[in-house]
Formats: C-alpha cells, sequence, structure tokens
DNA sequence: CGCAGATGGCTAG
DNA sequence: CTAGCCATCTGCG
C-alpha cells in the first residue's frame, strides 16, 4: 500500500498540497499515521514530493520533528516557490492549494 | 534473516 | 491536553 501512497503523492501537481488523510483514504488506508513515517524517511524523495504533504490543519508536521526549524524553512521555501504561501508554519491558502484525489 | 522498539499524525474523552 | 491506534521504518544479534 505504500507504493501506492508513493503514486498518489506524485500525482499531486505543483504549487498544491495533500493531508496525510487524503493520502490514506486515496490509498485505501486507515492508517494515515504510517504516511508519517514514509514521508519522513522518503526513500523516493526526488519522486515523492513529501514537502508537499501537511497535517489535516495546515501544518507541515512532522519534517519540524528532527530538523527543529532548518528543515522546515527548506521545505517552506521550496512550497513557497511553488505558489503556496506560508504563515509560520501553517499553510496560509490550505483550503485553495490543499488537492483532493 | 528475523524480531523488537520507536516513530508519526488523527480521533475521542 | 492526554492517551491510544495502525502501519511502517530503523537498529541490533
Amino acid at each position: 500500500m505504500k507504493n501506492k501512497v508513493y503514486d498518489i503523492l506524485r500525482k499531486v501537481p505543483k504549487g498544491r498540497v495533500t493531508t496525510y488523510k487524503e493520502i490514506a483514504k486515496a490509498v485505501d488506508t486507515k492508517a494515515y499515521q504510517a504516511i508519517g513515517q514514509i514521508l519522513k524517511r522518503n526513500p523516493y524523495a526526488p519522486d515523492v514530493p513529501c514537502h508537499r504533504v501537511v497535517r489535516s490543519d495546515g501544518t507541515i508536521g512532522g519534517f519540524r520533528g528532527r530538523r527543529e526549524g532548518k528543515a522546515v524553512t527548506d521545505k517552506k521555501n521550496m512550497l513557497k516557490k511553488e505558489g503556496i504561501e506560508f504563515e509560520r508554519d501553517r499553510i496560509k491558502e490550505f483550503e485553495v492549494v490543499l488537492f483532493s484525489f
């Protein structure tokens, strides 16, 4: 199923983001928690833009868990370049850029 | 190669 | 706010 997760996530267009829950639903899995792990240790770094995945409330989520602050800035910068505005560590137009499968 | 521990986000009270 | 849940990932022998 994780394979599907990657596949789904790869479908996310530039400038859009998704939530762990949405992915879980898309892959027919209730363990959206596992998505966090998958993205954290994203083995498909270039194929799967894990930085486009956020929490259900618009926060970037576990991306700041380990590299407190530094990685966050990086992700935010990447998303910002794609046209996603950030409010601190939360997405501003989250509902707008939110991509539904 | 196999097992166990730990992680990560969402829901409910 | 805290605790629990499910699926996955990592480390060690």
